[in-house]
DNA sequence: CTGTATCCTTAGGGATACTG
DNA sequence: CAGTATCCCTAAGGATACAG
């Protein structure tokens, strides 16, 4: 089985450090943020976002999302030739690092907008709101059993 | 006053774009954590880590981590000759983030160690661990009112 | 020990052309 | 539209020397 990260590249077995190594850069969260909080699944409403990610960029982050088992890659039934891009269930456990950075950065930052989530996300309860959110997610991009 | 981030440099208005502008490197949140978790406080005591950060690279960080307002430099009252690093309460709400990412880690790779961590941070449940943590922190860190 | 400064390498990333 | 491929460049980062 493939290692999510070259252990040559890895820096330590710290899991913070190891999760870094995943997630850390600048545009892989981004993604993953539009595939939970928006209905893009192709290629192209993925490029569409407002940080204009580059094609070459995007194309290499969904290899490397593939292979980190953080996104799932399907046929488009409708149309042979394009793949729609789903969340796996550890890629959809990545909701609450993403909530928490955008409450953190909206406390810290009024200029920080809410962008493609749920306004609702800033009044629940964490628990609760991980919760709800995650199990919907799974209905949308997990394949039925 | 300054910027968190030049307007520049910024992609987007999104909170978590703007998160990730911030602390979105590979180094950043491993500095926050040492603050976090251990009683390293001193320039040597940072760069003995684990992760062995080159001491430019440690050193370019403080300066933004301090610009950034996710900590503060404080001249040691023992040494005049050096400075201590504390947490600022920006970037002690950081934690659950740090926390969100050690769990993820540790649930999907069992090589991933708790490093630096406390191991409480596994069991008790979000909010009441959150609380309890930052209260912590605030004592070590933030200057005697 | 606490940093600065310098040099150098590489990977990340932007622009754009191109293919099915 | 859905990607690949190429070119190029900058900034991040590593190694190391050096200064207070």
């Amino acid at each position: 089985m493939k290692k999510n990260v070259a252990d040559s590249d890895r820096r330590s077995h710290c899991a913070i450090s190891m999760a870094l190594d995943a997630v850390g850069d600048k545009w892989s969260l981004l993604i993953l943020r539009d595939l939970m909080f928006t209905d893009k699944r192709s290629y192209g409403a993925l490029q569409s976002s407002e940080e204009r990610i580059a094609t070459n960029i995007l194309a290499s982050r969904l290899i490397t999302l593939e292979e980190n088992q953080l996104i799932r890659k399907q046929a488009d039934p409708e149309d042979s030739r394009r793949y729609l891009y789903y969340l796996t269930e550890k890629g959809i456990e990545l909701l609450p690092v993403i909530i928490e950075l955008m409450q953190w950065m909206s406390k810290y930052n009024p200029e920080a907008s809410a962008c493609a989530s749920n306004a609702r996300a800033y009044k629940k309860d964490r628990a609760g709101l991980y919760k709800e959110m995650i199990s919907k997610l799974k209905k949308d991009h997990l394949p039925g059993k």
